[in-house]
DNA sequence: CAGTAATAGTGAATACTACTCATTACCGAG
DNA sequence: CTCGGTAATGAGTAGTATTCACTATTACTG
């Protein structure tokens, strides 16, 4: 990838490898827009190179290919995602509220770009050096927000200590993508609430978990119940 | 699409509809098979053609275009994905194990043929004609074995009835769908078997759910201390 | 069985697109 | 101002989806 070093700038010029950095990022910028708009397949390298207002064999002096390019248009996104994901996960008073706001934030994001997550499969298919990658630290970074939550939701036991981290993480996302895909469908738009608040229902599972034959947690709240009434008695003694 | 219409065959001779039956075949299990090998972008036409044995042409007196083929590939995966959930749902007893099954077997079927996964996407865009597409009912029929599992949990009591389908359903499959990724990535065999019960745990709180204030063995020491309590009580009368 | 209309099949031609590379324009140092 | 090297260019190449004028095959008819 082009260079990213940065030269003191003398102010009110710019140096040769500023308008370097401009270039990459005005292609990367164009690409974003013509891809979620229209799609990878249907965004040819000659268009983006004319409206970013390079020429054709520009893009390719930035970017190794058309794969190359997509990645750094992912990249653009998860940077978005993750730095709202990481300013409004801090209003939120409790791991509930927490994940309710991240999964309404990723399904609205993807909802309005969801031709952008096709990107993700392009990539994913070379899993050897996939691990090294830029884009797999990105997206580290962005899942770090909700393991963030999750890990604090099993210290203070609203989530089983022994559940797998990465399953839950998996079934939060998939399940997400997969209800934007419905919604989509559909077109019902409070189904976002809805299926938000679902999502998160199955990751944390309420103070209120109605179950067949009784968890452990409604007998020692019985118990707790019934020591109380007990010492309660005895007191009055 | 080509005529599918079925004429009395006189015995030991094709006769002109079921040759052109056996061709589409053809070219649909040839397309299934390169597509599952190397991916969408990565298998032409003019392939195809070659090892179904006809001209380039053919395939599009059989197929409007390359998307349409890939909607009869996908069609056929569901086929064999429903065949197999519908008898392998039979044998195990009770919700849970019937969801694990289904669980393993999907994710053991998309791992194996991951790349006939992308298919979706590549279709699901025009979302407007969808709901009245063969692909669309054999989608529907696939998850009615999932959709019939969880009906009979709801009646049973090990879900609640207040949850809704669409969203355990897309929890479900989009949840396996990225433990595929995570696995693909990671590589290890055991997860699969771990991904199955991790998620199938979300939608069915199993019967040992872990607790929200303590383990079993603090309960079960604070019954003693109560029932110690209780007895001294008594025995004071 | 020969003739024939309709159907099925063909593959060369077209249009589009990712990607390359010989050539040109530009920048900044001396 | 000049020159060395870097950045940019866009016409050319190769590969692919799709079309269509033409050919081959089939099933029917007298």
């Amino acid at each position: 990838m082009a260079s990213t070093a940065i030269k003191p700038a003398r102010a009110g010029r710019r140096t040769r490898g500023e308008k370097v950095a401009d270039k990459e990022e005005a292609i990367v910028a164009v690409a974003y827009d013509m891809i979620a708009a229209n799609g990878f397949a249907r965004t040819p390298i000659a268009e983006i190179a004319r409206r970013a207002k390079v020429a054709e064999g520009t893009v390719y002096l930035y970017f190794e290919n058309k794969e190359a390019l997509a990645n750094a248009v992912l990249a653009a996104f998860y940077e978005r995602l993750t730095a709202r994901a990481e300013a409004g996960i801090k209003k939120p008073e409790g791991v509930r509220a927490k994940l309710v706001f991240l999964a309404r934030h990723h399904l609205e994001s993807i909802m309005r770009e969801s031709a952008i997550l096709e990107l993700i499969t392009i990539t994913d298919r070379n899993s050897k050096e996939y691990e090294n990658s830029a884009l797999y630290e990105m997206n580290k970074r962005y899942v770090a927000v909700f393991d963030g939550v999750i890990r604090e939701a099993m210290w203070s036991g609203a989530v089983a200590k022994d559940k797998q981290l990465w399953i839950l993480r998996d079934a939060f996302f998939g399940g997400l993508e997969y209800a934007m895909r419905t919604i989509a469908i559909r077109g019902r738009k409070k189904d976002i609430a809805e299926a938000a608040a679902g999502i998160v229902d199955l990751i944390v599972p309420g103070e209120t978990v109605p179950t067949l034959h009784g968890d452990i947690t409604a007998v020692t709240g019985r118990l707790e119940a019934v020591a109380a009434k007990l010492e309660t008695v005895q007191a009055r003694k």
